[in-house]
DNA sequence: ACATAATAGTTCAAAGATGAACAATAAACA
DNA sequence: TGTTTATTGTTCATCTTTGAACTATTATGT
């Protein structure tokens, strides 16, 4: 009865995967005392960038895109929908789905916080050559593409 | 009034990490729907991975290593202590301190946890070659050194 | 058409995380 | 020594997150 099976730390994945984990969430938590002063989450920009991108989005693809359950997504909204950062309107053929969009207070506010976005993320990736960070990306989303279907 | 500043998706840097964030969102995922036949949520294999690589730690110190408040911790260890997983007992010289380590079952369940997440590291890492795989922990290792005290 | 199944969003209760205020203890220093 | 400052851990109120149950609407199959 030996459970002295290989010990994960002496595994370079192993080793190596943890430093991603930590290096996430140390940006993270970063993120979120930048974003403090803009009265903004880290889970309030991602939505926010989201709609920015894809216009018209449902509460349900806004909750896959984010990885999170739907029912956040609806706690989440009223928060910005009253600071009128964002709307809500029924779609015409469906009336089950609500359409998102950003307002133009919500563009400006989002513009601001991807600057305070943008410059963590290049304190932290400058660290690399371009080669290097292309190919950490790459990597990345091949895990991606992995895991979701797991 | 041109704020329409270099958007961040046109930024590799950006749209790389945004890559890794990904990934490390979607495997934690993974990771709890695999570690729920164990009754065990990836913060709590968080504390006995430390508690075994450091035991006689202090709240503290796990709090630090974790990257999280130390209410968390007080909040947290009642869980495992009662499961029988770890013991507290208070530091001789320093009266203040609470000194943290694994039972023995909670090192049999820290194993069986373990094979679990390797299993599930492997998945995600082996769509690198050792090289990128180094790279990338050693690129993640410099984030975190440089994020960390900001 | 009609019944059944699937989907979008909401509600609610339970669990988790966070930070400020607090008690006990130790360290620093006059 | 005696007073002040720091540190450790806890408590508590608050905010998030989560998943299951629910309503309303649409799709499917007979």
């Amino acid at each position: 009865m030996n459970n002295k099976q290989e010990l994960p730390w002496d595994n370079p994945r192993f080793r190596n995967w943890v430093a991603v984990a930590r290096a996430c969430h140390v940006l993270e938590r970063t993120l979120a005392v930048k974003l403090a002063p803009l009265d903004l989450k880290p889970a309030q920009l991602d939505v926010l960038m989201n709609l920015y991108r894809h216009p018209g989005m449902s509460q349900h693809d806004l909750a896959r895109k984010l990885l999170v359950g739907r029912s956040n997504i609806t706690m989440l909204l009223p928060q910005l929908e009253t600071r009128g950062l964002l709307r809500r309107e029924g779609d015409e053929k469906d009336k089950r789905i609500l359409r998102l969009a950003l307002t133009e207070a919500g563009e400006a506010l989002l513009m601001q916080a991807l600057k305070v976005h943008m410059t963590l993320i290049e304190k932290a990736m400058s660290q690399s050559t371009p080669e290097q960070c292309d190919m950490i990306g790459e990597q990345m989303r091949k895990i991606y593409e992995v895991l979701k279907e797991a």
